[in-house]
DNA sequence: CGGCTGATCGTG
DNA sequence: ACGATCAGCCGA
C-alpha cells in the first residue's frame, strides 16, 4: 500500500503549487466495515486565507467553524454550506489557507458510491465538491482529521504532467470581487469528473 | 441542453 | 439573510 501524503507534504508554504500537486493523488475514506472507497482527484481550488475576499479566513476572520483552517498543516477542514451539503478541505501550513477538493474520478467502492447517491451515470458521482461528499460519506465528523491518521487520507496515484492541467478562476464566488478573478482552480484536461460549472 | 428555482440550516 | 451546491423542471 503506498505511504500516505503526510504532514510536511501539506504544510509547504505554497498552498497554489499544493492545490495543483494534489491532481492526480488518491483520496481514501474507508467505509464502516474498512473497505477502501476512492476516487483520484481531478479538481481542486486554492484559499489563500487572509487576503483572500473568497475565503473563510478574509481578514483574519476567526470563528468556531473555520478555526481549523488556522491550525498545522495535513489536515482536514470540513464545513456545511447551502443548509444541505459540506465540502471537503485540506488545511495547509499558511492560517486560514485551504485547498478545496472538487472533484475526483471514482477508482474503488463505486457500487457503494452509487448506494449513498442513488441511481446514477457514474460520471454524476462525485463530480462536484457536494457529491463527492455523499460519495464518501465525508461530513462534520471529519472536521479536524489527521490526514496521516485511519479515517480519511491521501495516496500518490497518478502522475499528471503541466500539460494535463488547466489553470483557471475559481467557481461560485462572485462576492469576492477582484480576488473572483485568481486563477487558483485547477483541474486534469479533458477529464469527464471535472464538475460541469455553471456560471452565474 | 441551457436557464431557473426550491431545498434547507449553521453562522454571524 | 445568505452561502466555496445540486437536482429537477421547464421550454426549445
Amino acid at each position: 500500500m503506498p505511504k500516505k501524503l503526510d504532514h510536511e507534504f501539506y504544510s509547504r508554504e505554497d498552498t497554489v503549487q499544493i492545490a495543483r500537486e494534489l491532481l492526480g493523488k488518491l483520496l481514501v475514506v474507508p467505509d464502516e466495515e474498512g473497505r477502501r472507497i476512492s476516487g483520484m482527484i481531478v479538481e481542486t481550488e486554492a484559499y489563500m486565507g487572509v487576503i483572500d475576499k473568497a475565503a473563510h479566513s478574509y481578514g483574519g476572520r476567526r470563528t468556531l467553524r473555520n478555526e481549523v483552517s488556522y491550525g498545522p498543516g495535513g489536515y482536514v477542514y470540513v464545513f456545511f454550506v447551502y443548509g444541505m451539503y459540506f465540502q471537503l478541505n485540506f488545511v495547509t501550513a499558511e492560517p486560514g489557507q485551504v485547498v478545496l477538493i472538487r472533484a475526483i474520478e471514482p477508482v474503488e467502492g463505486i457500487e457503494i458510491m452509487k448506494e449513498r447517491r442513488g441511481p446514477m451515470k457514474d460520471m454524476n458521482l462525485t463530480s462536484g465538491p457536494g457529491k463527492l461528499c455523499i460519495a464518501l460519506d465525508i461530513d462534520r465528523s471529519l472536521n479536524g482529521a489527521d490526514l496521516e491518521g485511519n479515517s480519511i487520507w491521501t495516496e500518490e496515484f497518478r502522475s499528471i504532467t503541466d500539460t494535463d492541467v488547466i489553470v483557471g478562476k475559481r467557481v461560485g464566488i462572485d462576492y469576492a470581487a477582484e480576488d473572483a478573478e485568481q486563477p487558483w482552480r485547477f483541474w486534469i484536461k479533458g477529464n469527464p469528473y471535472v464538475s460541469k460549472t455553471r456560471v452565474k
